[in-house]
DNA sequence: GTCTATAGGTGGATAGAC
DNA sequence: GTCTATCCACCTATAGAC
């Protein structure tokens, strides 16, 4: 019972602190303010984390391992273009549903703030970065997509999906109204940048 | 003399300003570091602006105010697709030239924070957003785009073109090299996606 | 495992001297 | 126009009781 009690409080430390994180940033990211959100005292956190940062920390590992599981449902989908489309797909589904975590890998400040090394942004976002390669060199193999650079045509795919899911999450691209008219939008944009990949 | 030099302080305390927002965010912006940096007293701040608040909206119009004026220059182009071109181009340099206004404009999380009010980001980027439009406009009267709705072309070419100025910029895309590689490659991957809208 | 008490630090903002 | 002195609020982290 104890124990329940215990990995429940560390839970609810976790999802409070990605509250608190996404609304203030990293540099304002405070632990009395997540202890107090779920209700216990500022010290009571040092039970369940070592201090401030291994809780921020934390925080962000848990978005990464989500992120991946979306992604990886991609794979599921049967012919090389259906997966890289389905890559995108599930790329928007993560952003629409997970918000806080998709600020939380793509639109954080952490690179900027030098913790680049305690939390695991630049290993993550490298080996999902190859996963969308293989798709891509999948797609040409396949004769789907004509012969290229696939480092570079998987940067552009990324970059045109980010662009879209950022601008949305940031607020900005109001006049495409709600999440199903915005999915249809994204799916619209995306299919025709991925069709100029077409032999 | 006196006037000369409270001028400058003021500008001082602007670029200051800048820079600590960038490194640590609104929330964590703070006055007293912007005044340390100038190297005056916190209480000297309150002579050029009214408090924090004023300080922060005054860096962030300035951002504003610069990237205008990299925009407008699109429109020395000579046709309505070289001018949508140079419009990317122009978006791209303010990006590279100016990251921490840049960073300012799009990335920033000012609305998620509550500013929206107290900062011209809606309205600017509304009225930039409609210069976009215009050159999109500009390209299917001329019969250089198919025809299409103007609003949600723009939409796509914006988030293509933020997309990758903003990868770039959060440290991300590190397999494209210096910037004038990553200029060249800006290029080659919008120049791409436009070409989707021809005819 | 959680609490209170406490130490030592940073911040915004004001009063009043010069 | 800038300074020092000051107030109050908030933060991280530790010590020690229960």
């Amino acid at each position: 019972m104890s124990a329940g009690d215990s990995t429940e409080t560390r839970a609810r430390l976790l999802e409070a602190g990605r509250a608190v994180y996404l609304e203030g940033g990293a540099a304002a990211f405070s632990l009395r303010e997540v202890a107090r959100r779920v209700g216990v005292s500022a010290p009571a956190v040092y039970r369940h984390f070592e201090n401030k940062e291994a809780l921020l920390a934390a925080v962000c590992e848990e978005g990464f391992r989500t992120f991946g599981t979306y992604l990886m449902r991609s794979l599921a989908a049967k012919t090389p273009l259906e997966r890289l489309r389905s890559c995108g797909t599930y790329y928007l589904r993560f952003a629409l549903e997970r918000p806080f975590d998709y600020r939380v890998i793509f639109m954080s400040e952490l690179i900027a703030l030098g913790f680049t090394e305690k939390i695991p942004s630049d290993h993550e976002s490298a080996s999902t970065f190859l996963f969308l390669v293989d798709r891509v060199r999948e797609c040409i193999a396949a004769k789907v997509f004509a012969p290229g650079d696939e480092m570079e045509i998987a940067a552009m795919i990324w970059a045109h999906v980010h662009g879209l899911a950022s601008l949305r999450l940031a607020g900005r691209l109001v006049p495409v109204g709600d999440d199903a008219a915005f999915a249809k939008f994204f799916e619209r944009s995306v299919d025709r940048f991925l069709t100029s990949f077409t032999p």
